[in-house]
DNA sequence: ATTATTATTTATCGATTGATCAACAAAGAG
DNA sequence: CTCTTTGTTGATCAATCGATAAATAATAAT
């Protein structure tokens, strides 16, 4: 008997369930999935999906707010640039923290399928992590190898270059596992700790040189 | 007045030019771009499409074909294992060679787009690639160390693993060109050149011991 | 209990899409 | 020049998709 009552929810409480059904269903099927196919997921009728989003491109919006601009946590800011912890267990601790949130299924396919269909989202995502990152990680990678900061010479292209081969090897195993599906052997956070003393002992090569008086 | 006359051309040649616009085409708008829109490109009626090709999906077949088996060279697999020259300079030409086919908007965007999709097509190749290049180089890497052959010491995760970063710094590069549309303001073969000293720098530390007797 | 509000469904529209078939036209065979 | 072959087009089907409007039913208000 109890099979399945009519549900009449609150808005909120629907709107919410929906988005976050829609995260889940276009990361599956990408941004071409029909609106019916996620109606049926979420045992409601298609229409119902307009009564609170006005159309198909709010809600994918919807999920590009919820994913790529809810899941970042101001607190990676800070863990970069406390000085009190030794610079290697900061960025091995920032990595940590970024790929659990970046290396799953949903964030690492939603960043592809926005970017193959491109907008300016993948762009402007990284631009905002070149900022509130990189930038500040080229920073303190400066002060302790007693160079210049970066407001008195300006980033190199080699810096930044450097990060970003950090950066790629950690994305590209999350593309390994939800984009090619081929299991990972290995532990990523052990990954993470290699590439990053690799990337620590390999960095000091391009930094600008000591005096520049 | 010779705007544009009907063409009628040989079988053999129209399907040829059909099979290279669908390349550029499918890499641009993805597989769920429509046989019209393909068929004003080419400038023929939609239903000739339907004369070369059975189907669609026979098409994007036909699609795979023509880049990922059809660009990959032999030549390669010679490259890595030729004693005559020095092992650094080995990876330096495979990899800018390897590079200069699969950094292509047609190759990375195709290559992305057929693994969110999902048939096994990126794990196939990639299987192919571990075995005619991964392995083989690790094998290059293990002699010039001194270390036993992958035939009597199976390849480690960790070897692999730091091929498979190598190869994720290269191929991340066409990610944030042709995907993310982020102009590169570096000259690619520099960053190769660069990446391959830093890999052979590193994998020492994770060969297997010296003494296996 | 009756009414008003609104969350949800049913029915449907118009445009798009892969695919099919008969008609047309360009080239070669005789 | 006529006939045959076949590359190409025009017309159209059936299914699918985003979106809309009216009908229904659950909850709150009085």
């Amino acid at each position: 008997m109890p099979i399945r009552e009519q549900q009449r929810l609150d808005p909120v409480e629907r709107e919410g369930i929906i988005a976050r059904e829609a995260v889940s269903f276009f990361a599956e099927h990408g941004f071409e999935g029909q609106t019916r196919e996620l109606a049926k997921r979420l045992q409601i009728t298609q229409p119902l999906l307009y009564r609170y989003f006005p159309s198909k491109d709010a809600l994918i919006e919807r999920v590009y707010q919820e994913v790529f601009v809810g899941r970042w946590r101001p607190s990676w800011e800070k863990i970069i640039t406390d000085r009190s912890v030794p610079l290697e267990a900061r960025l091995i601790q920032f990595y940590r923290e970024y790929a659990e949130v970046i290396l799953t299924y949903e964030w690492i396919r939603l960043f592809m399928f926005a970017g193959l269909k491109n907008l300016g989202l993948n762009a402007r995502y990284l631009k905002m992590l070149r900022e509130r990152a990189f930038e500040k990680l080229v920073e303190e990678i400066r002060l302790e190898y007693g160079r210049p900061s970066i407001r008195d010479l300006p980033i190199t292209v080699l810096e930044i270059e450097m990060v970003w081969g950090l950066h790629a090897a950690i994305f590209y195993l999350g593309v390994r596992k939800f984009i090619y599906s081929m299991p990972l052997e290995t532990d990523v956070n052990s990954i993470i700790d290699a590439k990053v003393a690799t990337f620590l002992s390999g960095i000091h090569t391009v930094l600008p040189a000591k005096e520049t008086v």
